[in-house]
DNA sequence: GCGTGATCATAA
DNA sequence: TTATGATCACGC
């Protein structure tokens, strides 16, 4: 479909809009994606058709799908109701005490600096192939929003540096909080705020909750 | 293993 | 039903 770098915000948003309506099916035939018989051992394909489709090129760097306009695409599946059924997934938890040093340049605040979200219906009487792509919307956070994300994003890095990782759970943070992103429980990394003694730790991401993207997705 | 794309599975 | 902790796939 698209396959070249959108070189503004409207042309973005334009691509975007065209895929409001259209099925995974009909989005994946255009792209020459072929469907995954199940979501089981597919469960970023959605995420990767809507880049493609968009002409989205960062592929795994740590930084926005389209760096030339700081937005960062997100797919996000709703319920008929247009509510979020997960969290999402923002960045990963670096680990050395550099990362910490300042939210304006953390990776989470330049990850969000600007959102296209493009919500998908999930629901269990609507075949994986028949889901459909709902309509996009272009988000930066609001002044209040933003000193909340600081807040959440200053506790938690407060706690890293002082080498309590292993003291945060998904419970901490207002709209961000910290959980596993690994490819099991057995995965390892090294926190390089503890002494090398006791550094090794499970790999962690920075996600957004479901009740502050369900806020999202209804101010607009 | 790291960072991207996320959803799964089950305890609460 | 929801939130937390665990897991799946891929490129390098």
């Amino acid at each position: 479909m698209f396959q070249s770098v959108p070189q503004s915000e409207e042309i973005l948003m334009q691509r975007a809009n065209a895929l409001a309506g259209m099925t995974l099916t009909n989005l994946a035939n255009k792209c020459e994606f072929t469907l995954p018989n199940s979501v089981l051992h597919a469960k970023g394909w959605v995420g990767q058709l809507l880049e493609h489709a968009l002409g989205a090129t960062s592929g795994s760097k740590p930084q926005p799908d389209f760096p030339e306009l700081s937005i960062e695409l997100k797919s996000i599946p709703v319920t008929s109701q247009g509510t979020p059924k997960e969290s999402t997934y923002i960045c990963v938890v670096q680990l050395s005490p550099y990362d910490q040093a300042n939210w304006e340049q953390s990776l989470v605040r330049k990850k969000l600096s600007k959102v296209l979200w493009i919500p998908y219906e999930v629901n269990d009487k609507i075949p994986f192939a028949a889901r459909r792509i709902g309509t996009p919307i272009l988000w930066q956070a609001s002044t209040c929003e933003l000193q909340q994300l600081k807040t959440d994003w200053q506790e938690l890095s407060d706690l890293i540096v002082l080498g309590k990782l292993h003291m945060i759970t998904a419970s901490i943070g207002k709209y961000l909080h910290i959980r596993p992103k690994a490819a099991n429980a057995m995965s390892q990394t090294r926190d390089k705020n503890r002494l090398a003694s006791e550094n090794i730790t499970l790999p962690r991401g920075y996600y957004l909750r479901t009740s502050f993207t369900k806020q999202i997705l209804q101010s607009t």
